[in-house]
RNA sequence: CGGGACGUGGCGCAGCCUGGUAGCGCAUCUGCUUUGGGAGCAGAGGGCCGCCGGUUCGAAUCCGGCCGUCCCGACCA
C-alpha cells in the first residue's frame, strides 16, 4: 500500500501551455512524466508503474509466444550498420557520435544489425531454428519534430523481438505467432484496435502490419472494411482499377490547346473549361533516387508517393520543386502535361478511364483538351499509384471502406533475407548445406501504447485507465485524517485489499475532499474507496467505479470484498 | 530544414508599444477557521525577466547575435 503524502506524484490544476494532445496534457497533470528536453522525458513513479504494467504484459505474452528475452546496448558501433548498409541510408535520425578513440557510434534506433550479429554468431545449425529473441530496451530516434508527448518522443521505450527461420514456410508461422501474440497484448490492455496491412518503409521486407489503436487524435489514416476483415493504412490501401476503360473516345477529335490565363489548379481548370474533374489528366513531377518522372492520375484523385516509389524501386521520392518544373515541363507548375513531355511517365490506372481528357499544355497559361492516352501520349505503365478514395470499395470483397484515425502501437515486419543476407546469417541446412536464415521483427512502442491508451479513455475529469495498466488498482480516500474512526476505516480496508494482492493508493494527505477525489479521477485509478465521517461513524463506506461513476454504499465489513469484486470484473473486462 | 510564435518565482500569465523600485492568479510555508468535488482569513518565502553583446545616466522593456521551446509544413518502424 503506497500512502500519498511519501509518493512523488505531483499533480496540477493547470497545463504546461506546450502539451498538445489529451494524453500528454494528462500525463504531466497527473504527475507520471516530466519534460527533460525536447522529446526526452522523466518517468515518475506513478508512470513507471504504468509502463512496467505494459511490459509485464508483453513479457508474458512474448514468453507465451515462444520468444526469449535478451538485452541488446543502446549504443552501437558503426560497422555493423555499415554491413547493412544503413549508416548511409538511414538519414538524421540516425544519431550518431565518436568515442575517444575516435571510433563513430550510434545511438540504436531499432536493433536488427545488433540481433543479426549475435545470431550469425551462435546460430551454426538447422537444428538451432526457429528463434525468437526480444528485448525490452530504449531507443533513440533524433526525430525531426518530436511531438505529442510520449506518443512521438525521441528517446522511448520499445519491445522489439526478432525471428529467424530455415525457410519462408516457418518465417510465416513465426509471423503469424507474433501476429497473434500482438493482438492478445492489445486485448489485455483493453484498447479498441486494429491490425491493418501497411508498407513497410525503411525496414523493408515483404510484408507488414501495423497495430493501430483507434482515436481520432491518431497520425495515421487508415481504412477498414464493413464486411470483410481486410484494413490497411491509406498510404497502403489498394484501390480497384475502375472499369469500363474506353480505348478511345468516340468522337473525339485531334488535341487542341486552349487558352487558360492563370488556371493553375483541378478546380480553377475545371471550373473554367467546363470539364469534370475526372477528365483531367493531374501530372505531377518527382525527383527520385531513379531519376525525374512524371507521374499521371485523375483529377479527382491523389498521387501516392509511396505507392510511386515502391512502383519505382526507388530510395527516396520528393514532389519537385518550382524551379525543377520550369526546368522539367518549360512551363509554370500547374501547367504541365503527358504529351510531349520529355520525361519518363507512370500513370495511375485512372487515366485509363479517360475517354478524352483535358491536361496541361507544358505551356504557360495553356491546357489541352481532347485528349486521349494512348493515341496522344503513351505511359510506360498503368498502376495502383494513387491514395484510395472515399468511393473506393473494399479490394478483397467490394463492400464499403470506412475512414478512421489511429496511432501506430505496434508493427510486424516479415523481413526475408534482407539482413540475414547483407550480413551473412547462415546456417547448415540437414544435407550440410549453408542456406540463409530468413528474419521477421516486431516492434511496440511502450509508452506510445500507454500513451494512445489515454487518448482512447478518458473524460473531462482526467485518465480513465484500463485496470490492466493503471499505476494502481484502487485508491482509498478517507474524507478527513484528522478523525481516527475515518482513518482507522481506510487504513484497514487500505490493508485488506493490500492482502488480497490489489495495488493501493491510500490519499493520507491532509488536503480537502474535493482536492482528493479530483486527483483520484485524474490520475484515471479505475476502483475509488471513500471512507466519510457519516458513512464510517454509520458503519458504511463507499466503492466507486472510476468509469461509470456508479457508487455502491457497503458495510464496513464487506467493504473490501466488494472492492477486490470490483476490481475482477474490471479484469475480466481485459481478457485476451 | 522552410514558415509562424513564444522564453518574466514551480505552473498559468500581465508588464515591453511609450526605458526609471518586477507584478497578478494558482502552488509552497506558518497560524486560525473549515472538511463529500480543486475552501476562507492573516502572514511569509521564492526572480541573473533564456544567454551574450550593443545603445543609454539608467534596459524585463530598444537593437543585434545565439540558445531553447512550441505550432504549421516537409519528413518519419
Amino acid at each position: 500500500m503506497i500512502r500519498c503524502t511519501r509518493y512523488l506524484m505531483p499533480t496540477t490544476k493547470e497545463t504546461p501551455s506546450d502539451a498538445e494532445v489529451v494524453s500528454h496534457r494528462l500525463m504531466l497533470r497527473a504527475g507520471l512524466i516530466r519534460k527533460v528536453a525536447s522529446g526526452i522525458y522523466t518517468y515518475l513513479p506513478a508512470g513507471l508503474r504504468v509502463l512496467r504494467k505494459v511490459e509485464r504484459i508483453l513479457r508474458e505474452e512474448m514468453d507465451r509466444a515462444g520468444a526469449q528475452e535478451v538485452l541488446m546496448p543502446a549504443v552501437v558501433p558503426s560497422e555493423l550498420w555499415r554491413e547493412s548498409g544503413r549508416w548511409d541510408a538511414y538519414g538524421k535520425e540516425l544519431l550518431r557520435f565518436r568515442d575517444r578513440a575516435d571510433r563513430e557510434f550510434c545511438l540504436g534506433p531499432t536493433h536488427e544489425e545488433v540481433i543479426t550479429d549475435l545470431v550469425r554468431r551462435e546460430v551454426r545449425s538447422w537444428r538451432q531454428l526457429p528463434l525468437n529473441l526480444y528485448q525490452i530496451q530504449d531507443k533513440f530516434r533524433d526525430e525531426i519534430r518530436p511531438r505529442f508527448g510520449l506518443m512521438r518522443g525521441r528517446e522511448f521505450f520499445m519491445k522489439d523481438a526478432y525471428s529467424f527461420d530455415a525457410d519462408d514456410e516457418s518465417a510465416a508461422e513465426s509471423y503469424r505467432k507474433m501476429y497473434d501474440a500482438y493482438c492478445r497484448v492489445f486485448r489485455r490492455m483493453g484498447l479498441d484496435f486494429r491490425a491493418v496491412e501497411a508498407d513497410t518503409g525503411n525496414i523493408g521486407g515483404s510484408s507488414s502490419h501495423e497495430f493501430m489503436v483507434i482515436a481520432d487524435s491518431g497520425e495515421d489514416a487508415i481504412v477498414s472494411c464493413v464486411s470483410c476483415s481486410y484494413g490497411a493504412n491509406v498510404e497502403k490501401a489498394e484501390c480497384t482499377p475502375q472499369a469500363g476503360a474506353a480505348a478511345a473516345a468516340p468522337g473525339a477529335g485531334p488535341a487542341r490547346k486552349v487558352a487558360t490565363p492563370g488556371k493553375r489548379t483541378i478546380g480553377e481548370v475545371s471550373e473554367f473549361l467546363g470539364i469534370d474533374p475526372a477528365s483531367l489528366i493531374k501530372t505531377l513531377l518527382f525527383e527520385t533516387s531513379a531519376g525525374d518522372v512524371a507521374v499521371l492520375v485523375s483529377g479527382v484523385f491523389d498521387v501516392n508517393e509511396v505507392k510511386v516509389k515502391n512502383h519505382l524501386g526507388a530510395d527516396w521520392i520528393r514532389l519537385a520543386g518550382e524551379d525543377r518544373v520550369r526546368e522539367l515541363s518549360g512551363a509554370p507548375s500547374g501547367f504541365a502535361g503527358p504529351v510531349g513531355l520529355p520525361v519518363r511517365t507512370i500513370a495511375d490506372h485512372s487515366v485509363q478511364a479517360i475517354a478524352a481528357g483535358a491536361t496541361g499544355a507544358n505551356e504557360r497559361d495553356a491546357h489541352l483538351v481532347d485528349v486521349v492516352p494512348g493515341r496522344d501520349f503513351a505511359p510506360e505503365a498503368y498502376a495502383d499509384l494513387r491514395t484510395v478514395s472515399g468511393k473506393d470499395p473494399c479490394p478483397r470483397c467490394g463492400a464499403a471502406l470506412r475512414f478512421s484515425r489511429g496511432i501506430e502501437v505496434g508493427h510486424v515486419f516479415r523481413l526475408g533475407t534482407r539482413y540475414s543476407e547483407a550480413m551473412r546469417a547462415v546456417y547448415l541446412d540437414p544435407e550440410g548445406k549453408e542456406r540463409v536464415a530468413v528474419m521477421g521483427c516486431y516492434g511496440i512502442g511502450v509508452g506510445r501504447t500507454a500513451a494512445a491508451a489515454i487518448e482512447q479513455n478518458h473524460d473531462g475529469d482526467g485518465i480513465v485507465w484500463p485496470i490492466s495498466i493503471a499505476p494502481f488498482e484502487v485508491s482509498v480516500i478517507p474524507v478527513n485524517v484528522k478523525n481516527r474512526d475515518v482513518v482507522g476505516a481506510a487504513e484497514s480496508v487500505g490493508t485488506a485489499l493490500t492482502d488480497r494482492g490489489l495495488e493501493v493508493l491510500l490519499d493520507d494527505r491532509e488536503e480537502r475532499p474535493g482536492i482528493k477525489f479530483k486527483d483520484a479521477d485524474l490520475a484515471g485509478i479505475p476502483v475509488r474507496v471513500t471512507l466519510g465521517e457519516k458513512n464510517v461513524a454509520a458503519g458504511f463506506g463507499e466503492v466507486r467505479d472510476r468509469k461509470t461513476g456508479e457508487t455502491l454504499r457497503v458495510e464496513l465489513s464487506m467493504l473490501a470484498a466488494e472492492t477486490v469484486a470490483l476490481v475482477e470484473r474490471k479484469k475480466a473486462e481485459c481478457a485476451p
